[in-house]
DNA sequence: ATAGATGCAAAGAGTTTGCATAGGT
DNA sequence: ACCTATGCAAACTCTTTGCATCTAT
């Protein structure tokens, strides 16, 4: 029932300020290769442990995604969704949500929580590529 | 630019016949552990194989979940989203959509297309556990 | 008879875990 | 000094691929 004082290690602080600095759903991948900019050599099992870490002690969000990729962002914000670039595979947040959104199920079903993803071409894509 | 013909496997047969016979998406994992009433002793390799030519054909569709699993589901339906229980883990076909649902984004992103899944319990879960 | 399809096992990709050691406190 | 956190490598899970064999046409 209780906790481990946890430690502030340089690789955990190094995370933590991933986050700080990148206002997006992160992969495990784009946090280690942006915390290896802080603590060269930091493993790839490290990010995977602190991320857990992190959302237990709610200081993370995991953000399942179709297809498979597990990102993760800051908590504490309010409800939203995303949307993924098809071009740059990049995941912005949407504010706001729809009305309604939860009587799309039979009335037998109890609907707790939804996902909501937009795909298509973010805004610096479309500039840049002309799609 | 040709392309194969196709044989009318057993193992495919029995796969087809999973999908006429059970109207939701459903994993590779089901559609092997139905499909071996059929054909014992298939393989899981002999469904990836064929779900991936199912999916090309058009007969089937990938349906991306959230969390990593791939679900497959009969091709040619009206548009539509899907439901998951938190307590049997299935997947169900929700009709109908939302309007407005691509205005969550903001007007220089270019929306082609979104995914929205619900999550809580199932009729036939509610009525047995009483949850 | 021919060439696509199958089953098995090995190979990949992504994530988790065991263990010896480093390093916060 | 203690005990958590780290890095590495092995283990796991899910999916794909190579290969010898089977089988639909």
């Amino acid at each position: 029932m209780s906790e481990k004082v946890q430690r502030n290690t340089r690789q955990r602080s190094a995370i933590r300020r991933v986050f700080e600095q990148n206002d997006r759903p992160l992969s495990p991948q784009e946090i280690l290769a942006l915390a290896q900019r802080e603590v060269m050599g930091m493993g790839i099992a490290t990010v995977y442990r602190n991320l857990k870490a992190l959302v237990e002690e709610q200081s993370l969000i995991a953000v399942q995604l179709p297809g498979g990729s597990v990102l993760y962002e800051a908590a504490g914000k309010a409800h939203h969704h995303h949307f993924q670039c098809d071009h740059c595979q990049r995941v912005f947040e949407l504010e706001g949500c729809l009305p309604d959104i939860h009587k799309l199920a039979k009335p037998k079903f109890r609907v707790y929580r939804h996902e909501l993803i937009l795909y298509g071409i973010c805004a610096e894509c479309r500039a840049s590529s002309r799609n």
